[in-house]
RNA sequence: GCACCAGUACCUUAAUCGGUGAAAGGACCGGUCUUAAACACCGGUGAUCCGGGUUCGAGCCCCGGCUGGUGCACCA
């Protein structure tokens, strides 16, 4: 009597190493000649005239051990990865590493310990750990983007984006993060103003830094969102990102300084009610305004307080508003008058051009702004007008929002212009918009205009463990790019990499020192590195031809992959990483580098695993270790479980007792499978279910095919969490049904679970399939559920009185309307019912149910 | 404050087009097996957030409210 126990730690390793042998994941490129040479040689199986499926993880930041969340990624991405295969694709699933960063470099301030050495035992670990995980991953195009080989074609980019104008060095007010040291872009600071990595309060300091100018691209990276399918969600957060708005530049002068002011605004419509204007304490003009006013030491005091100020400070709405007079005017383009001019701290330099007209009217900002300064407040726009006499008869003492007087201010809807100008009085406000930017646009004092509030990407960092940025600086000949055959710039070796305001490159003074590339005479590297979001841009182009080393990718194996068709990840990175890729991507097919717009063609974001409702986290010590679980249970049970908890988009609530059904499960198909391969003789491929089979046979036959057309459907919309139910449901009918079937209709069963469970658990399905058929289940098409069989020819049909059930008979499922009528009325209850009351309808719902209405 | 999503049994989820008396797993309770327990097997308890509306019929659609989550928020 052999042993009948599921035992995960025997089956698990006994595929792992049969995949490994045979590199069951790989995918050879079947474009270019070298290509198909290899693929021959290697005895690829696959049809290479199959449509190819790029399926995508976002690659990890390898630091300790993988997290569960790691592990609800791949799950979710590798159950796609295997239905794709076997529907018949040719699939890249690759795997690689984001590894240079933040964390390695703090561990070696503390230990000493070379980032490398501590990123490569990370990145064994990971290795290590996706191994006992059963991912079918194409290890052959593994990656690291702290490799120089890596690295290399980042240099190369960036030297691409460079020669093309789109990286360029400038001065800038710039976030710095005093405990990292180091810039960071706008996106790395959150909206309290704290760094995203350390959560220390962010500075603001004037540094020249590097930007990458993917402003050029906001118009088509909010259009192109049209074109992929994302969820809502990421879409939207994307567009606010970019802030898309439509409005108008008008110039405002300055004529004791003879200097000419231009202001962004969506409401153009609002100018006439414009009383005063504001300009921002960074505005380079502040100062020179007020210099040898009543009020310039007041301004001079007020600007160096609110730069002084932390973001979070400044960016809280609810705070009164504060300001200081410029003790100067400007003029209203459309009226000549004469506003006083202020700076005040609501008022943003990033943003628009840092000076803005006020209208107190019709903006709440402003109209704050007006009380505390004692400023007029001007309504410009009727909140509502009345619309016919007959209203103003009805109404002698017209209600507050329909005057035309200050009361109901600020309003910032819709309405007709008053107290503007003869020419727009009275017009719409929407009309007079336009209108009013005409005629700006004749008189030259300005124009349409579109702001976005996506701002250039700065990509230098002051830190060691990143990508070097290939420049040098030579006296002679100024900014020259590290000639494409002398990458990459490789990493100096340092002994110190603590932060000390500048890089600690700039302290390997070998490295720094070298000759110009254009004239050879003596020059300095440039010694900051990129932000590593820069590495993680481009990595899913390089796993298409990872180890090409003449280019970065030969443009004909992209055609072939590219662009990924699933992507798989956790909504944190729905603006910054997503965002780059797609800037990236747009920018290198503009350089002739690619031939798409857009990288990830469809998107998945997964929700978060918690345990006992929260975030996991060190100092909450609920953390629930991967390899833990599947040194417990097994990986199948580890992943099918993270994937039956619950949809897999939404957040799921880690639960021991949980997975200990989801092991006792597989433990039954297991159990269960191995019984029926004793008692069905030897494996056999499964045949088709026999469509005249009767009884119990018929019954089974029949949920093996449901649970086909269930599993197929729900695999397709990602609800792995119910094709797992119905599995389930397979097989709580096989075991109800084992005494009383055929071995031959319990093979099929339990086979057919076993293939459609394969996605989630890949090797106890495996083993399974193995047992019952001699076959290997991932080279098995994915099965299709026979149509005849899904349908019954004969059903229950519900009998309602009134909406409410009161009986049930057998209907054939040809039945037509007034046959199903009559079944009805004949039924026994339905009778009592009906009994001595009108008829008034009766509704057929063929397959389902007939509802006589009575009175 | 604005927008989006969600609210179903003690818990996590299901119910495809508005159509049966709301389903699965876990937990809990009972039974069989066992010296006893675990495992396994059999059985059981128990739910549509609140208030209106539409409809022959509403968990599902519409309106209002409550609760929770996410995103945005001095962006002119």
């Amino acid at each position: 009597m052999p042993e009948h126990r599921y035992d995960p730690s025997e089956i698990e390793p006994r595929w792992q190493a049969l995949w490994a042998r045979e590199h069951t994941w790989e995918v050879s490129n079947e474009s270019g000649a070298q290509a198909r040479a290899e693929a021959r040689s290697s005895g690829a199986r696959r049809d290479a005239s199959a449509p190819s499926s790029y399926v995508l993880e976002m690659l990890p930041y390898p630091s300790g051990e993988p997290h569960i969340g790691h592990l609800k990624c791949y799950a979710v991405g590798d159950a796609i990865a295997h239905f794709h295969r076997r529907l018949g694709r040719r699939v890249l699933h690759p795997m690689g590493y984001d590894a240079f960063g933040l964390p390695a470099e703090n561990h070696a301030i503390k230990t000493g310990v070379h980032p490398s050495v501590s990123t490569a035992e990370s990145i064994a670990s990971f290795q290590r750990q996706f191994r006992s995980w059963g991912i079918s991953i194409d290890w052959s195009r593994e990656l690291a983007t702290s490799e120089p080989s890596y690295y290399r074609w980042t240099q190369w980019i960036f030297l691409e984006l460079f020669r093309a104008g789109l990286a360029y060095r400038k001065e800038a007010a710039v976030k710095w993060c005093p405990k990292d040291q180091t810039v960071l872009a706008n996106e790395q600071v959150d909206a309290d103003g704290h760094c995203e990595r350390c959560g220390a309060l962010v500075e603001v300091r004037q540094l020249e830094q590097w930007f990458l100018r993917i402003t050029d691209y906001a118009e088509r990276l909010l259009g192109d969102l049209e074109t992929i399918s994302w969820p809502e969600h990421v879409k939207t957060m994307q567009r606010n990102w970019i802030g898309r708005s439509e409005g108008a530049e008008v110039t405002f002068r300055c004529e004791e300084l003879g200097v000419d002011y231009p202001v962004f605004t969506t409401r153009p419509d609002t100018l006439f009610g414009a009383t005063f204007f504001v300009m921002a304490p960074e505005h380079p003009d502040v100062i020179r305004l007020a210099a040898g006013t009543a009020q310039e030491q007041q301004v001079r005091e007020y600007v160096n307080h609110a730069l002084n100020e932390t973001n979070e400070e400044r960016g809280n709405a609810e705070k009164p508003k504060t300001g200081v007079s410029l003790g100067r005017t400007v003029v209203n383009p459309v009226n000549g008058e004469q506003i006083q001019m202020y700076v005040a701290d609501y008022v943003l330099m990033e943003y628009g051009t840092g000076a803005i007209m006020a209208v107190p009217g019709h903006d709440e900002r402003d109209h704050a702004f007006a009380e505390v300064f004692g400023l007029p407040i001007r309504r410009v726009i009727a909140q509502r007008m009345p619309t016919a006499p007959e209203d103003l008869l009805k109404m002698p003492v017209p209600p507050p929002e329909w005057r035309e007087g200050a009361e109901g201010l600020p309003y910032a809807g819709d309405g007709k212009l008053v107290n503007s100008d003869p020419n727009f009085d009275g017009m719409g406000n929407r009309e007079a918009l336009s209108a009013i930017v005409a005629w700006l646009d004749r008189e030259g004092k300005g124009h349409a205009s579109i702001n976005y509030r996506l701002r250039d990407w700065l990509v230098s960092r002051q830190r060691y463990w990143g990508c070097p940025i290939p420049i040098v600086y030579c006296e002679r000949c100024g900014m020259v790019p590290v000639p494409d055959e002398q990458l990459p710039v490789e990493l100096p070796e340092v002994d110190d990499y603590t932060p000390k305001g500048r890089s600690p490159l700039a302290a390997a003074e070998d490295w720094v020192n070298t000759s110009c590339p254009d004239c050879g005479g003596a020059a300095k590297r440039e010694t900051d590195t990129m932000d590593t979001f820069v590495d993680s841009s481009w990595y899913f182009l390089r796993y298409c031809d990872a180890s090409n080393d003449a280019a970065a990718w030969d443009p004909a194996v992209l055609r072939e992959w590219m662009p990924v068709d699933q992507y798989i990840g956790g909504v944190e990175h729905a603006i910054l990483h997503l965002l780059y890729a797609r800037f990236f991507t747009k920018a290198l097919a503009d350089l002739g580098h690619l031939d798409f717009q857009e990288p990830f063609q469809s998107l998945f974001t997964q929700g978060m695993v918690t345990k006992d409702g929260s975030k996991m986290s060190k100092s909450k010590g609920n953390v629930v270790s991967p390899a833990a679980i599947v040194e417990r249970v097994g990986a199948d049970t580890a992943r099918a479980y993270i994937l039956f908890v619950g949809p897999p988009d939404q957040d799921a609530d880690w639960s021991d007792e949980g997975v200990e059904g989801v092991h006792r499960f597989l433990s039954r198909l297991w159990r269960l499978a191995a019984e029926t391969a004793q008692s069905a003789g030897a494996p056999a491929p499964l045949q088709p279910a026999d469509i005249g089979a009767q009884g119990d046979d018929l019954e089974l036959a029949r949920k093996a095919h449901w649970a086909i057309d269930k599993v197929s459907g729900d695999l397709r919309r990602f609800a792995f969490n119910t094709a797992i139910a119905a599995v389930m449901e397979l097989l709580n009918d096989c075991s109800r049904l084992r005494e009383t079937v055929s071995p031959e209709t319990m093979r099929f069963a339990l086979g057919t679970a076993a293939s459609l469970l394969s996605p989630f658990a890949p090797h106890v399905c495996a083993d399974i399939y193995d047992l019952l058929t001699g076959e290997r289940v991932w080279e098995q098409p994915w099965p299709e559920a026979e149509e005849a069989l899904l349908e019954r020819d004969a059903y229950e049909l519900v009998c309602q009185v009134n909406g409410k059930v009161r009986d049930r008979v057998q209907a054939s499922a040809d039945a037509p309307a007034e046959a199903l009528k009559e079944l009805c009325r004949a039924a026994p209850n339905v009778q009592v019912h009906v009994e001595g009351k009108e008829i008034v309808k009766e509704i057929v719902v063929p397959g389902k149910l007939v509802n006589i209405v009575v009175r």
